[in-house]
DNA sequence: CATATGATTGTTAAA
DNA sequence: TTTAACAATCATATG
């Protein structure tokens, strides 16, 4: 019996009057953001860590988890296509053409990803919590762009020595 | 050479 | 409650 909810509800139960969200096309999805804000916050946080260490990333959404596998197809289907707004405008497309139930296990796995989410807060707000001091690293690498093959020659110095494979599985 | 951009929707944190 | 911004991707474009 939840009748008189009274107080809670009856807003914006009668009228949308506020939605300015996504007004029609978004314009840019944001009301005025500085543009190169959000690509330069991923790029400056690999060095910006300083306050950051390790703050775990938002879980990507169930669409996102979607977009994954999407692309990959994608891109099958579409080896030639350059553009990433291309399936990101086809995923989202079909995306809402699925079913709730096919969306269903993705966003299970969003779920999950949550979940590790605030787990990884969790740890992060306890690092935040210990101070601890001394932690200046110098790494002014400013201009020291670490391609993907930073491993010129490294010929074998046997330096692995070995790796231990923690499983670990925690219910 | 390094960084910005584009396009999608969902989720999350703050006001 | 509502707003605002970010989450991934990746070739292209610009400084």
């Amino acid at each position: 019996m939840k009748i008189a909810k009274g107080k809670g509800a009856a807003r914006t139960e009668k009228k949308e009057v506020s939605l300015p969200v996504e007004d029609r096309k978004i314009g840019k999805r944001k009301a005025a953001l500085k543009a190169t804000e959000s690509s330069k916050k991923r790029a400056a946080k690999e060095k910006i860590t300083k306050k950051d260490p390790d703050k775990p990333k938002r879980p990507p959404s169930s669409f996102f988890v979607f977009l994954e596998e999407f692309r990959k197809i994608y891109k099958q289907e579409h080896p030639n296509m350059k553009a990433v707004s291309a399936v990101g405008k086809a995923g989202g497309e079909k995306w809402k053409s699925m079913s709730a139930a096919e969306k269903a296990p993705y966003e299970a796995k969003a779920a999950i990803k949550k979940s590790d989410y605030g787990k990884l807060m969790t740890a992060y707000s306890k690092k935040q919590e210990t101070d601890d001091g001394g932690a200046d690293e110098e790494d002014d690498y400013k201009h020291s762009h670490r391609s993907k093959s930073e491993v010129d020659g490294q010929d074998d110095s046997d330096e692995s020595v070995g790796e231990d494979e923690d499983d670990e599985d925690d219910d």
